[in-house]
DNA sequence: TGAAGATAATTTTTT
DNA sequence: ATTATCTTCA
């Protein structure tokens, strides 16, 4: 037979841009061998640029974008990786399975959730429909909710999620991090199982869901197995230190039953989600775990000067724990690090807003700049003051977008038109009207649960019957909303649906239970602005509810992109990077966290924290902490600065005195 | 019995 | 500022 070969030339330039965009040891890491490999990227060294050319590489040398998997620790950083790719592969680069585990888990799932006991349009569950649905299960299961001594619903939920994350026995987790809920072990079984049984009537899935039942299609359907280890030819992850054991079953699963191709990414002193249940020795034992792996490390850091590097380096050195490596900076010197004391925390938000205006001044853009914070509410007396002083920006910690309540409100509209055995949302909708709470919800929904058509059902008489006399009329109110909404197509036209939402009652429903009305309905119009993007209300719904960094700032609308400064938790900083940080409260007991410092191997990952704020600095940063802070309501008490100020050299610091100027106050003028 | 309103208590980090 | 808990009312 006569043959044809077709032949396949690599992206244009690629080669060139290989050879000229990358230093020896990252050109190296990134056009490693088929294999297993593990490369340690130290803050700053180029890490995503590494990933994306290592991606681009695999494609140049014939691998067909769809087949390599890349999982990224958020959305954002696969945006962006998808993004850099599309300048080196073209096209391509949008057919790469990029996500994070619970994104690809998604997609994946509603192929074949039939297989699971699922439908494909399952509605995903936050944390905190996951809280009420668990507070039912355990009902269910005879936790009696009046019962002093029994668990509560946000405890139940968080062992049951660490144990699953943990790949470890319910007994364990209970005993090791919730000794008080030992005696209750079975009870929390038993609520555990009544709340599967819940999700699936429901036909919901919870977060933890997305890659338990990953895991459970590649372990027990073979056939799966068997397709998915062929799809993914390449498995790239990135972030590893941050993986749980869970993820890492998946990915090496995956590997194993592929070409075995495993890229792991990531750096171990910025291993920082370890009450998530990620697992450090993920990355620490990579090595050992696949033998023959190839480790690479990138070392200079091209983003923090010198003085800033240095800080790290002493800071992370005294962790026992982990890789050695030596950071360098790759940059010229810079002024070192600031450390100021202030009499307390107005006195650290008036500084930090005085130095933003100055650097401003200085033709440092605000987006230019961040505030670093351990803990979110660290931040509410910060933005005060920016509001006072007219500094616009965005705060990058806290409730999300989709989880303000009147956000979440419209989701419930939409999730129940989708899925409307979605119980949760239901409930979340039927207690708007006078007249029904928990139990007559409860009544209303097993009547649409029961029913071969839910939409039919909620139309009937019976059901009409168990509502009280009092609330036929708006409930009346409430089925012609939904069937307008239904009316309008809404899985093609998402935007549409929201406002057929505003156009009914809802409207009502938010200035009558919520403050700052008028500001929630601008925010439900401008949902409806970043939805008209969307073709398809299932993907709209399911890329929300897994938009973990997606912040108020983020959907505000249109014009041109505003210059913002950003407040953000070191959590949700995690690479990225500004010219001017300041990391403020540095007081112990806040920074590091108490409750962090009572566990075991707490005080190293708060130091994790740490180095990773530190790193995220260019060029200049400032390290504040009050010196006296007052706890909610409790009395105002000194405070410690933090261990992590107090332990390292002070020669890398500039100490800087806070002295008061006023400015004389003349009557006579204006 | 269940809903609605008033009062008191409490904050780690998040897909 | 939000959420659990207690009290009152239908």
């Amino acid at each position: 037979m006569r043959k044809i070969t077709l032949k396949h030339s690599p992206p244009a330039g690629l080669a060139r841009k290989l050879a000229d965009d990358l230093n020896p040891s990252q050109r190296e890491a990134a056009s490693a061998p088929d294999g297993c490999n593990l490369i340690l990227a130290g803050p700053g060294s180029g890490k995503t640029r590494v990933v994306t050319y290592r991606v681009a590489w695999l494609i140049g040398r014939g691998a067909p974008a769809e087949s390599i998997l890349l999982v990224t620790f958020t959305r954002r950083a696969a945006r962006e990786m998808v993004e850099r790719l599309g300048g080196l592969v073209g096209a391509r680069a949008g057919r790469v399975w990029a996500g994070t585990f619970h994104h690809v888990g998604n997609r994946l799932l509603r192929r074949s959730a039939r297989e699971l006991g699922f439908e494909s349009n399952f509605t995903i569950l936050d944390s905190e429909d996951q809280k009420d649905l668990i507070g039912l299960a355990m009902t269910d299961a005879g936790l009696s909710s009046k019962d002093k001594l029994a668990p509560k619903p946000a405890q139940v939920q968080h062992v049951l999620s660490f144990a699953l994350n943990t790949r470890r026995t319910l007994e364990d987790v209970i005993a090791e991090t919730a000794g008080e809920l030992v005696a209750w072990t079975d009870h929390v079984r038993h609520a555990a199982a009544a709340y599967a049984a819940r999700k699936q009537a429901a036909n919901c899935m919870d977060y933890d869901d997305l890659l338990v039942l990953w895991l459970k299609l590649l372990n027990e359907h073979p056939a799966r197995l068997a397709e998915q280890g062929k799809m993914f030819q390449h498995v790239l992850v990135d972030e590893m230190q941050d993986t749980n054991a869970l993820q890492i079953e998946i990915v090496e699963k995956l590997a194993a039953a592929g070409s075995g191709n495993l890229t792991a990414v990531g750096d171990d002193a910025q291993s920082i989600y370890r009450f998530r249940g990620a697992n450090y020795d993920n990355i620490l034992k990579f090595p050992d775990r696949h033998p023959g792996a190839r480790t690479f490390k990138l070392e200079v850091n091209y983003r923090s000067t010198p003085q800033i590097v240095a800080l790290t380096r002493a800071s992370i050195a005294h962790n026992h724990t982990g890789f050695p490596k030596e950071l360098v900076s790759a940059r010229g010197d810079g002024p070192k690090p600031a450390v100021v004391a202030t009499a307390d925390v107005y006195e650290e938000a008036a500084l930090v807003c005085q130095q933003i205006l100055e650097t401003r001044d200085r033709d440092v853009p605000l987006a230019e700049m961040a505030v670093l914070y351990r803990n979110h509410y660290d931040s509410v007396v910060l933005q005060g003051e920016l509001l006072a002083r007219g500094i616009p920006y965005n705060v990058r910690s806290g409730v999300r977008f989709f989880e303000q309540a009147h956000v979440k409100d419209v989701l419930a509209f939409l999730r129940v038109v989708l899925n409307p055995r979605d119980e949760a949302s239901w409930r979340r909708l039927l207690l708007f009207l006078p007249g029904i709470g928990p139990a007559k919800a409860g009544a209303v929904h097993r009547l649409l649960a029961a029913s071969a058509d839910p939409f039919k059902a909620l139309a009937s008489a019976e059901t009409m019957a168990a509502v009280p006399t009092k609330s036929r009329g708006p409930f009346a109110a409430f089925v012609n909303d939904i069937n307008l909404i239904r009316a309008t197509d809404p899985e093609k036209h998402p935007a549409d649906a929201i406002q057929a939402v505003l156009a009914g009652g809802y409207k009502a429903t938010i200035r009558q239970r919520y403050d700052r009305a008028e500001n929630r309905i601008k925010d439900v119009e401008q949902f409806a602005v970043l939805a008209a993007k969307y073709d398809s209300l299932e993907r709209l719904v399911g890329e929300l509810m897994l938009a973990g960094d997606l912040y108020g700032a983020d959907v505000e609308g249109g014009d041109e992109p505003r210059d913002l400064l950003v407040l953000s938790s070191v959590h949700q900083a995690k690479g990225l990077e500004w010219s001017s940080v300041f990391v403020v409260r540095l007081v112990d007991d806040g920074f590091p966290n108490r409750r962090a410092t009572d566990e075991p191997g707490g005080e190293e990952e708060e130091r994790r924290i740490f180095y990773v704020a530190v790193s995220r600095a260019k060029d200049e940063l400032m390290l504040t902490y009050p010196s006296t802070v007052s706890r909610g309501f409790g009395p105002t008490t000194f405070s410690t600065p933090s261990r992590f100020l107090t332990e390292v050299d002070p020669d890398l610091f500039e100490r800087v005195a806070l002295e008061h100027e006023f400015e004389s106050l003349d009557i006579n003028k204006e």
